[in-house]
RNA sequence: CGCGGAGUAGAGCAGUUGGUAGCUCGUCGGGCUCAUAACCCGGAGGUCGUAGGUUCGAGUCCUGCCUCCGCAACCA
């Protein structure tokens, strides 16, 4: 039998800057499904990838200093870029599309074509607003205060040439497809789409730009972009071989299952994408689902806020699988949801720890301890099963329906939460069967200990399977733990009870998940995004320079002497003054009280000679007198100031006059 | 009247088609000792934002109002 096909994207990523969270929690939703699947039996495709054409990756590149190209090149290739996150996440993903990969380049240019030949696609002029002096183009929502938000100057109502899509001829079809059908999910967002957008009338959609040149050429008109939205939807389609020979699998998989997106683009994939699709005469995918947000402190987390969290610091400090769990477990994926580290470590501490990997641990402890780590040959069956026993084993058995309905709606929390009612009756069960009390008399209860703790590892090796889409790497340890093969670990086995064989070989490994202390956790996260902070602020920071004059003679009435350390000592009381003894040629010792103990030790400095202008006007510090100043090179260092004395050759005499 | 979402125990959240208000944490008490000071049981704590309406019955449907938040830009 041929096996069923299932095709799955993530958005592709605007790699203008690192990815965060945000984009961690829609990729990994994505991999469990995928993973899902696979189990399942079906010949997944997974698709991922990034989006890299478009103004602002234009923009950002120049202000670096680079091309566009090698700007995403170290975002998505580069350490800690793109892919090497989702390798640390564990994703499984089949293909990996970027828009400036050739083939989809010359693919999109012949889908560009095409909708213009069959008429979809046509030349007009694009209203808008103009900034004489910067050359610039602007809507108006762009506008700030009705000026260039650039120069702040004054703009001329103008036109420019452009490309259109008749968006406005497939209206009708669109607003049939989203309210009478199950094309868009969750529903509330059909309501969104309709009224926001389908209500007030589709209006024929601008898709090509003449004002910057990052994107793909329209190949027919020169001076002419393809908009970043054509070029990046049609990427679902490149990426399967459609109008270009990189791949060959078009036929094979397309139309998508489902394109799980962010809600914020939700707009872009149940229009746009299905009216460019009827334009092309393609099948249309048969689900969007617009997932909802991370939020942190109820609000939207952004790069401006400086609230992003860094995916790559949470799974260093918490494991890999733990995130992932976290991510899908605690979120209803449809909706919003508030993030926090607490929670994290709390629900890692409650599932993960207390529930899952205690109970693990308990049972495959006391399968060595009581029966040297094999169960005895018949301990699978019970002639008289209590309550306890057809509580647990009626609830595993209903569980992989319970679960697959859950994932089938896209309801991953709700798939988690069966799973753990599982687990959470499973160590129940030990407390209502107390296996130490049977344990106590072996020669009667030996029979009866060999089965309940049979039915715990049963219990849990159905569990672990169902849980391997979410933690792959953390079941597969799992399942050598009691001593669960290839063959108990199907998605058929995951339905059936009495698959392990009843002598399998457990053994009690690592805990599989370590309890978190919340204090210590929380205060290395604070650390680790310090630092991650700190190494992303520039390495050097200079002042400006001040573009206000100051005439020779002024600059003549500054006194600057070389002068020798003859003493230096730490102000009392005071945190940052040191106070020198200066040898300043005149024979009398100058005093001068510098606020530079942040950077040196007052012993570092007896006997070097420094800098000092001499006849500024004496000034009281903490009741002691400074006669002058001591010049300092200042500048910031990753955000951190950073001061050196000037020090100048000692064989410069005491007194002697810099100018 | 631009569109949409949210307002449920001290905190954070679930509540599908209307039918005895749940979960996690915290708190109080009890049990157990196999286990990662974990596990199990029980108690206290909510007039489900507010005012009306429909209904035998509404957190769940309808209307008004209040508060918070998103979107209207290529931020998942």
């Amino acid at each position: 039998m041929e096996k069923k096909k299932f095709y799955i994207t993530t958005p592709i990523y605007y790699p203008s800057d690192k990815l965060h969270i945000g984009h961690t929690y829609c990729t990994v939703a994505t991999d469990a499904m995928a993973r899902y699947k696979r189990l399942t039996g079906c010949d997944v495709c997974f698709l991922t990838g990034t989006d890299e054409h478009g103004q602002k990756i234009e923009t950002k590149a120049q202000e670096s200093g680079i091309t566009p190209k090698e700007f995403v090149d170290r975002i998505v290739e580069g350490p800690r870029g793109v892919k090497d996150l989702w390798k640390l996440m564990n994703i499984s993903n089949d293909r990996f599309i970027r828009t400036t990969d050739d083939y989809h380049v010359s693919a999109v240019q012949k889908i560009f074509r095409k909708m213009y030949d069959n008429g979809d696609i046509y030349k007009g002029a694009y209203r808008g607003k103009y900034c004489t002096p910067c050359e610039s183009f602007w809507t108006e929502s762009q506008l700030k205060d009705g000026c260039c938000p650039d120069c702040g100057r004054s703009v001329v109502d103008a036109e420019e040439e452009a490309y259109f899509f008749r968006l406005s001829k497939y209206a009708d079809r669109v607003r049939d497809l989203l309210e009478n059908t199950d094309f868009l999910q969750p529903r509330s967002r059909v309501n969104e789409m309709v009224k926001n957008f389908i209500d007030s009338g589709l209006e024929d959609l601008c898709v090509s730009r003449t004002s910057f040149t990052w994107g793909i050429p329209v190949d027919f008109d020169p001076g002419h972009v393809v908009y970043v939205w054509v070029d990046a939807l049609f990427n679902y389609t490149s990426a399967l071989g459609f109008l270009n020979d990189q791949y060959h699998d078009y036929e094979k998989y397309w139309p998508a299952d489902v394109h799980f997106v962010g809600k914020e683009i939700v707009r872009f994939h149940s229009i746009i994408w299905p009216a460019m699709l009827m334009s092309m005469e393609m099948p249309l995918p048969k689900h969007v689902f617009g997932h909802g947000w991370l939020l942190l402190d109820g609000g939207k987390m952004s790069k401006s806020k400086g609230n992003v969290v860094d995916p790559y610091i949470l799974a260093e400090q918490f494991g890999v699988d733990a995130l992932r769990f976290f991510l899908m477990r605690t979120f209803p994926f449809g909706s919003d949801g508030n993030f926090s580290n607490e929670l994290l470590i709390q629900t890692i501490n409650t599932d993960l720890a207390n529930d899952l990997g205690n109970l693990v641990s308990r049972t495959t402890a006391m399968v060595g301890k009581y029966f040297g780590g094999s169960l005895p040959e018949g301990c699978g069956t019970w002639t008289a099963p209590e309550t306890c026993d057809q509580e647990l084993l009626s609830m595993a058995r209903a569980l992989r329906s319970a679960y697959e309905a859950q994932m089938e709606a896209y309801a991953p929390h709700n798939a988690l939460s069966e799973v753990f009612k599982v687990i959470q009756r499973a160590n129940k069960y030990i407390d209502e069967t107390a296996p130490w009390a049977l344990a106590r008399d072996m020669e009667a209860n030996g029979p009866r200990l060999a089965h309940v703790l049979y039915n715990l590892l049963e219990a849990t090796r159905i569990c672990g399977i169902l849980l391997s889409p979410f933690m792959p790497a953390s079941c597969e340890a799992l399942f050598r733990q009691i001593g669960a093969g290839a063959n108990c670990q199907s998605w058929e086995s995951a339905a059936e009870w009495g698959v392990l064989p009843e002598t399998a070989a457990t053994t009690k490994g690592e805990n599989l998940f370590p309890r978190i202390d919340a204090e210590k956790a929380l205060a290395a996260l604070e650390e680790a995004e310090q630092a991650a902070r700190k190494a992303a602020l520039p390495a050097v920071e200079l002042e400006p320079q001040l573009s206000e004059q100051v005439d020779f003679d002024t600059f003549c009435k500054s006194d600057f002497r070389a002068v020798k350390v003859k003493a230096c000592e730490a102000v009392k009381k005071s945190e940052k003054l040191l106070r020198f003894t200066l040898d300043d040629g005149t024979g009398t010792d100058r005093q001068i009280l510098s606020g530079i103990h942040k950077f040196y030790e007052p012993e570092q400095l007896v006997g070097k000679t420094l800098v000092a202008i001499v006849n500024l006007p004496p000034r009281k510090m903490m009741g002691q007198e400074s006669c002058g100043m001591l010049l300092s090179a200042v500048h910031t260092e990753q955000g951190e100031e950073k001061l050196n004395l000037i020090m100048v050759d000692d064989a410069i005499p005491a007194g002697a006059k810099l100018c």
